[in-house]
DNA sequence: AGGATTTGACCCTC
DNA sequence: GAGGGTCAAATCCT
């Protein structure tokens, strides 16, 4: 971790790419999920900044869809971790999970963590597109995009929606993560290797912002 | 009615 | 034995 970590800056949220596996957070004696029931997991862990509306416990948009199979308390952590397949495990086997998991260090942060690619999107009778970011939005240093994010409030649509469309883009389309994970699955087509990425999310409208790029730089 | 979520139990690895 | 991950039945929601 000789370099700072790339980061986008999308207009409301700030993001950061690792390929660490469990840092920063509570996990860490087994935490390398190298049981057989993960087999060949190739994880990524992403941070983002718990929104200030809505659900705080709910994952950003990714732009897939997912399904909760389990939630655990993780020890030495104070938030419990939630489990998420891909919907479309059973329909197109995609392998793709992912587990929510609020830093007890600084619990304005989720740990995201992906596990496998999808490839449901793959598939040309799968349901779930997932087009390529706009090239304006790769790393290419910071960018801005004009959108928020905002977690839906409903009890079933636990999805994060674009909240600011105020300049009509198509870009705006875009979940923050959806991009992220549109990267990742693109195995560093985003213009930059995939090896050494970090991925923080933080939402650039707290008023905190300033101790919010401290924990993005620091984590 | 069908799908998603919740939650406790079970399984596996260390 | 401890801890993390998954399963599956019950429940909730649309």
């Amino acid at each position: 971790m000789d370099e700072a970590p790339k980061s986008l800056i999308l207009k409301g949220w700030k993001l950061a790419f690792s390929s660490d596996s469990m840092r920063g957070s509570g996990a860490s004696s087994q935490g390398d999920l190298t049981s057989s029931r993960l087999e060949v997991a190739e994880r990524r862990v992403i941070r983002v900044a718990v929104p200030e509306i809505g659900n705080p416990e709910l994952p950003p948009d990714d732009g897939h869809t997912w399904r909760k199979y389990g939630q655990k308390r993780i020890l030495n952590s104070i938030f419990p971790r939630g489990y998420y397949r891909c919907t479309h495990q059973k329909s197109y086997q995609c392998p793709a999970k992912k587990t929510v998991q609020r830093l007890d260090v600084d619990p304005s942060i989720l740990e995201v963590t992906y596990i496998n690619h999808h490839i449901c999107h793959l598939s040309s009778t799968a349901p779930s597109l997932a087009p390529p970011p706009p090239p304006h939005l790769l790393p290419s240093g910071g960018v801005v995009v004009n959108h928020l994010l905002t977690s839906a409030a409903s009890n079933s649509g636990k999805m994060w929606l674009p909240l600011s469309t105020e300049t009509g883009e198509g870009d705006a389309e875009y979940g923050v993560v959806h991009m992220a994970d549109t990267m990742f699955n693109s195995g560093g087509a985003a213009g930059t290797s995939n090896s050494f990425m970090d991925l923080l999310i933080f939402q650039a409208n707290a008023k905190d912002d300033s101790s919010v790029i401290r924990h993005g730089i620091n984590l």
